[in-house]
RNA sequence: GGGCCUUUAGCUCAGCUGGUUAGAGCGCACGCUUGAUAAGCGUGAGGUCCCUGGUUCGAAGCCAGGAAGGCCCA
């Protein structure tokens, strides 16, 4: 007879195979057309809310495996704050301004961009921004990621981008917004100002010079050589920026000599004299070194004469001067670099720009004027020369800013710009303190961003482009006086929430102001509109402002700003200094920071080292749920890799997590909740044991996700299925649930446990692992109060009067013996004396304290350790406190059950089954 | 060059304030099972705790220097 029908095998068809890519487009279209992200806004909505805000991404091409890590993070947060019971609403964003999007659409233009108008340009850009906002969003939708997608917030829709300007205008009412000049890349040839971005560095040849500067003053620390002078020498490579030069820097704790030379006496960095003799080309008697030696900061303050023109130029000091090349004094022009600038402004030098659009002197300005810069550089020179204060001459090699577009080089050119000032409102120390009440995970990133707040200089927010938010600043005709002034701002901010940011453009300053409008300085009536736009990080730096203290479904500071360590400088940053300068308080409760992505090897992801992975790539061969155990696996406050390798690990680790709720399944396909859930009375200590390890789980996990510490909760969920589930309790139940009668208490107490399991880890591992998640919980037996998905219910508390130390610990006592048992096991079927380890009996011998605990199991010793029987034995005096001795087992194998046991044979009616086998028969 | 950080087994991670022989899971090897079967079980082999010094009775953990890598800035 075939007893393999009387079994009560597992049943399910909750399929093995994952078929992720399949099933997740499926599962996805179920939650939206069943408005589960709705439905959950209305289950909360009376509860706590606890609000994530989203750092709106740039709308500019597809979604990389970055944003794919961040929105998934993102999307553990919401949803274990949701399932604490939150109400976590989650408003995804984007960033839609700016010169990525504008150059882009310039592209496209191609010749069409010198002619099409500023509005049309604008309308363009608008455009492309929506487009790769739908590609975005149906990017990260896929991901898995639940939020208000069908009411994003963008910083270019109108009302956005009215707070934009009415936030720029609460700048302006405290008196922290001014216009300065300040050194920014320019192209000549393009006549614009050129970002950061849209800089390329080549190689370029350039002039090298070493120019003497007279010394007038030595304020005591030297005497002047009255014969040919004293000197300090600089050395550049651009001598056209030479008429800006307001001083000359040197470190201030490099040591500088004094050399007598032909030249007259000239002071340079003691460990640059030997090069720069060789340079000169004086002969080892040709020069002299004197006694004299200072530190930088000694010689700060001593006056010199600049080379040609009446200009008296100070000694300063800077950090940043080196000894790799040049001698050590650094030539100083704050309105041609931005070093020169930023001491510039520690030593009040004045900065000047003599160059105009066109990259021509100023006519104003003497010898040189109205002469390109490059064609000035070697009539420079000759005056040099002529003037006797030209050491040496040559040319160099180096790598030198171009423009991307016309690919000339660029020049730094000081020009006005519009600023935030960092300390004029006291905007540095209050935004240093407000860091301070934050929570920063990890720690470090407090450290972090008050180093930057601390040494940052003023906020730069103007740019010269056309795809933003104006600064809506007039200029009166009459005196090019700036109106600057809050209310005439917020009337345009009125007009712009109605008819968005291109009002600015369509309408005329006459039609933008007030009727009456008279210049406060000079009385004028006729007022022109400044060219310049917002820069991009104040856009996304104030939806605190447009979305927190708008919406009502969010509130005002946001719980928790999580990004990737770049936005300590970035959105951090920025959305700090904009809510501190206007609320004096920080957006944000909590940061949370995580890495970057990288190769197997640690190294950055480029398409030039060609390591790059796709999330598309991941989603399409292993499919979004890999892509999120990833997430979870790894430790994201360092860098986080990411390789083929990890993926096929990654993916064995869902595997088996997957088995092991489908094996659990399988077991639960007669059970019915509201007939056969058994009392905790009724199950087995066993039962008992494994719950108790379920509660220590779910406080791990709980804690996991209270801390935000997604990588503990991957390995403690693996775990426990690897181990605690499938290696242990399973392993052991199966006897009683496939040998037991269908109806039994016993087997009805096994099921119980499997489905508390079950149903404790389906819901521990939803914010994670949502869609099997969510497909295991629609195949869960049910009561019928059960939500439609995973995603509405909460976690599993605690339940302490589940959690029991002693049974606990005598488990794990038996943990251990069983261990031993394994061990002597394995080591008789090395030998074949078995092969399954129901062939085999155990004699054990214990020792005096182990004895009477074991034999307090002696019944359930056999099914522990999965051997037909078990003899328990004293250890001999002096032997070991334990061992074990393995023996084939007495009797013959139950042809259903498969435990030997001398019973079997015994029944006439059932002659090839053992004992407890045949009152199971007889019982259906 | 500066600020912040990382480095423990092939992979992902533990390792509490310094304290036995540095752990887990996966992978791998070898077996068992064929009643979780494109599954399940067992056993085993894997470590210069990035390197070099130092402090200490004792260092994966502390200090100094260095290497490699990452983010930001210059």
């Amino acid at each position: 007879m075939d007893y393999k029908a009387t079994l009560n095998l597992p049943k399910t068809t909750f399929p093995m195979k994952a078929s992720l890519t399949e099933r997740e487009p499926e599962m996805l279209r179920s939650w939206e057309e069943g408005r589960i992200y709705q439905k959950l806004r209305e289950l909360r909505a009376g509860r706590e809310m606890w609000i994530l805000h989203d750092g709106p991404p740039y709308a500019n091409g597809h979604i990389h495996i970055g944003h794919a890590l961040n929105k998934i993070l993102k999307d553990f947060v919401v949803k274990s704050r949701s399932m604490m019971g939150y109400n976590a609403v989650f408003v995804p964003g984007w960033d839609c301004h700016g010169l990525p999007i504008e150059h882009q659409v310039d592209k496209e233009l191609g010749e069409g961009k010198k002619t099409v108008g500023v509005v049309e340009k604008r309308r363009l850009c608008r455009e492309y921004a929506a487009r790769f906002i739908d590609v975005q969003r149906e990017e990260f939708r896929r991901l898995g990621v639940l939020g208000d997608w069908e009411h994003p917030y963008t910083t270019m829709d109108y009302r956005y981008e009215a707070v934009i300007l009415r936030e720029l205008a609460k700048f302006v009412g405290a008196g922290s917004v001014y216009r300065g000049v300040k050194p920014v890349h320019w192209c000549a040839t393009c006549q614009t100002a050129l970002a950061e971005a849209e800089v390329e560095y080549e190689d370029h040849r350039s002039p090298s010079i070493y120019v003497k500067f007279p010394v007038k003053d030595a304020k005591g620390k030297f005497v002047i050589d009255p014969s040919q002078g004293t000197h300090f020498v600089i050395w550049t490579t651009t001598p056209w920026t030479l008429p800006a030069n307001q001083a000359i820097a040197l470190h201030p704790r490099l040591m500088y000599r004094l050399v007598r030379t032909p030249a007259g006496e000239l002071i340079l960095a003691q460990e640059l004299i030997d090069p720069c003799m060789r340079t000169f080309k004086y002969t080892q008697g040709q020069y002299q070194l004197t006694e004299g030696a200072w530190a930088g900061a000694e010689l700060e303050g001593v006056i010199c004469q600049h080379p040609w023109m009446e200009r008296e130029v100070p000694v300063v000091l800077a950090e940043y001067v080196h000894t790799d090349q040049g001698t050590g004094c650094v030539h100083t022009a704050p309105g041609h670099g931005t070093e020169d600038y930023e001491t510039g402004l520690r030593y009040g030098l004045k900065v000047e720009n003599p160059v105009d659009d066109e990259g021509r002197f100023l006519p104003t300005l003497p010898l040189f004027g109205g002469m390109r810069v490059w064609d000035a550089n070697p009539k420079i020179i000759e005056e040099l020369r002529r003037r006797g204060n030209l050491v040496a001459e040559g040319a160099v090699e180096h790598t030198y800013p171009h423009c991307w577009r016309c690919k000339n080089p660029t020049l730094l050119r000081a020009t006005e710009q519009w600023f935030i000032s960092m300390d004029k409102s006291n905007l540095r120390q209050r935004a240093l303190e407000e860091i301070h009440k934050v929570k920063w995970i990890p720690p470090w990133g407090e450290d972090r961003i008050y180093n930057m707040v601390l040494t940052r200089s003023d906020w730069t927010i103007s740019r010269q482009r056309a795809w933003g938010v104006p600064i809506a600043v007039f200029y009166c005709q009459g005196c090019r006086a700036p109106l600057v002034e809050r209310p005439l701002m917020e009337r345009v901010a009125d007009l712009m929430e109605r008819e968005g940011a291109d009002v600015w453009f369509l309408k005329s300053a006459e039609e933008l102001l007030p009727p009456g409008t008279r210049c406060p300085r000079c009385g004028g009536t006729r007022f022109s509109k400044e060219d310049d736009i917002l820069d991009v990080w104040f856009d996304s730096g104030v939806s605190q402002a447009a979305v927190l203290e708008t919406r009502p479904d969010q509130h005002w500071p946001a719980e928790m700003y999580l990004e990737g360590s770049d936005q300590h400088r970035g959105w951090f940053h920025s959305s700090l200094l904009a809510a501190v300068g206007t609320r004096g308080q920080a957006p944000y409760k909590e940061v949370l920071t995580h890495g970057f992505v990288v190769d197997g090897e640690g190294r950055k992801m480029s398409k030039s080292l060609g390591n790059v992975i796709a999330p598309q790539e991941v989603m399409s061969s292993y499919g979004a749920e890999i892509l999120r155990l990833w997430v979870a696996a790894e430790d994201y406050r360092d860098d986080v890799r990411l390789s083929s390798e990890i993926l096929t690990r990654l993916v064995e680790g869902y595997r088996r997590i997957r088995n092991t709720c489908r094996y659990l399944l399988g077991n639960l396909y007669d059970f019915d909740l509201r007939q056969h859930l058994v009392p905790r009375e009724a199950l087995l200590e066993i039962d008992r044991f494994i719950l108790h390890r379920l509660q220590q789980l779910t406080g791990r996990l709980l804690r996991a996700y209270e801390r935000y510490e997604f990588h503990v909760l991957f390995h403690a969920l693996h775990n426990f299925c690897a181990v605690d589930l499938s290696a242990f309790y399973l392993d052991v139940l199966k006897d009683r649930v496939y040998t037991s009668a269908t109806a039994s208490p016993e087997r009805r107490a096994a099921q119980t446990t499997m489905f508390l399991l079950l149903e404790g880890i389906t819901r521990l591992m939803a914010p994670v692992l949502s869609f099997t998640a969510d497909e295991v919980w629609s195949y869960l037996p049910r009561r019928g109060d059960e939500g439609e998905s995973v995603h509405l219910t909460e976690f599993p508390r605690v339940d302490e009067t589940v959690l029991d130390e002693a049974l606990g610990e005598r488990w794990e006592r038996l943990l251990g013996v069983r261990d031993e048992v394994l061990k002597v096991l394995e080591e008789a079927r090395q030998r074949k004396l078995i092969g399954n380890a129901l062939e085999a009996k155990v004699e054990i011998l214990a020792g005096q304290a182990l004895l009477p605990f074991l034999q307090g199991y002696a019944k359930e010793l056999p099914t522990i350790f999965i051997v037909s029987a078990v003899d328990l034995k004293p250890a001999p005096e002096g032997g070991p406190e334990l061992s074990v001795v393995v023996h084939r087992a007495p009797g013959k194998k139950c042809e259903r059950c498969w435990v030997y046991r001398e019973s079997v044979g015994l029944s006439a009616e059932y002659p090839t089954v053992c004992e407890p086998c045949v009152t199971v028969l007889r019982s259906s």
